[in-house]
DNA sequence: AATCTCAAGTCAATATAGTTGACATGAGAG
DNA sequence: CTCTCATGTCAACTATATTGACTTGAGATT
């Protein structure tokens, strides 16, 4: 469960480049972390990781959402699932009951507490980016999502 | 190992946006995933995976680094860099030579087949960015780039 | 020469994140 | 009464990382 994530070697190291779009790349790897680091150490705070945060995300977006349907959204097996979706439960952050209709599926809410988290987590992320499209502007914001898009949906 | 990644649920789900700035957060997430795709596969089909690549990504923008400071630029721990560095030396792709004046460090740099390796799994990611820049536009890729800066920066 | 330091290597234990395979359970549907 | 389906669980495995403790080999210091 990763404690405080500790030195965090976090400069952005100066390579030399060997391509024109090499920095592209570093900029990639090094936004993901920067735009990571703070929900990470939150979340670590609340012994909670990665995994938790996605499920909480996904949850709290879609109340009432069945395992097999956050599986799929997740792409990890349900054994993968299992682990921290219990202790998630346990920590009384996720709701489970069965379906009124359909007694054979589970459906996941947040509790108020595990919405809390949820948004204090995802805050540090929104800030990260809210901070970075004021500096750059606009319009900047409207190219960095056409990107961004377009990296996405690659193929 | 990660073997060739099988399914990989990658359609970018469609949650419902708590917050204006989800759908950022969301395309940092799979944009991640949209340049490593590729990528990924290819160095499975090698029998390597991703802390490969950074090592060999690492030691061919730098030649004659030695590993102590190999492992500040990946900030990891000597005992995670063990494993993954000795299977590239083993591999021959990288090689480990005593410098002349400094016997106590030890010199890395890639072999002809491990510029291989690195430039095809490096040229993956390439493309995705490149494709992406050209749909998007030159002004598009100078905006893209000053976001991405600030978040990488941020703090 | 003897010792101190430093880079690197190695051994062990642990945590986390994921996999596949096999099987159990419980509820609807036929 | 059985079949299917969603879920749950057990086991074994792989990979990526951690910390801590210790060794080795070479240079530098006293």
């Amino acid at each position: 469960m990763a404690k405080t994530s500790q030195a965090a070697g976090l400069h952005r190291a100066s390579l030399d480049k060997l391509h024109d779009l090499d920095a592209a790349l570093e900029l990639m790897y090094y936004g993901w972390r920067g735009m990571t680091l703070e929900a990470d150490a939150y979340l670590a705070k609340q012994g909670l990781s990665r995994p938790h945060h996605r499920i909480l995300y996904v949850v709290a977006r879609r109340p009432d959402i069945a395992i097999g349907a956050l599986l799929e959204v997740l792409g990890i097996s349900k054994q993968a699932l299992n682990r921290p979706l219990n202790l998630l439960i346990e920590s009384k952050l996720v709701t489970s009951r069965r379906s009124p209709e359909q007694h054979r599926s589970k459906l996941l809410r947040l509790t108020a507490a595990g919405q809390r988290i949820e948004q204090r987590a995802s805050d540090h992320e929104r800030n990260v980016m809210r901070q970075a499209f004021d500096r750059a502007g606009s319009s900047s914001t409207a190219a960095w999502i056409a990107v961004m898009e377009a990296i996405a949906d690659h193929n």
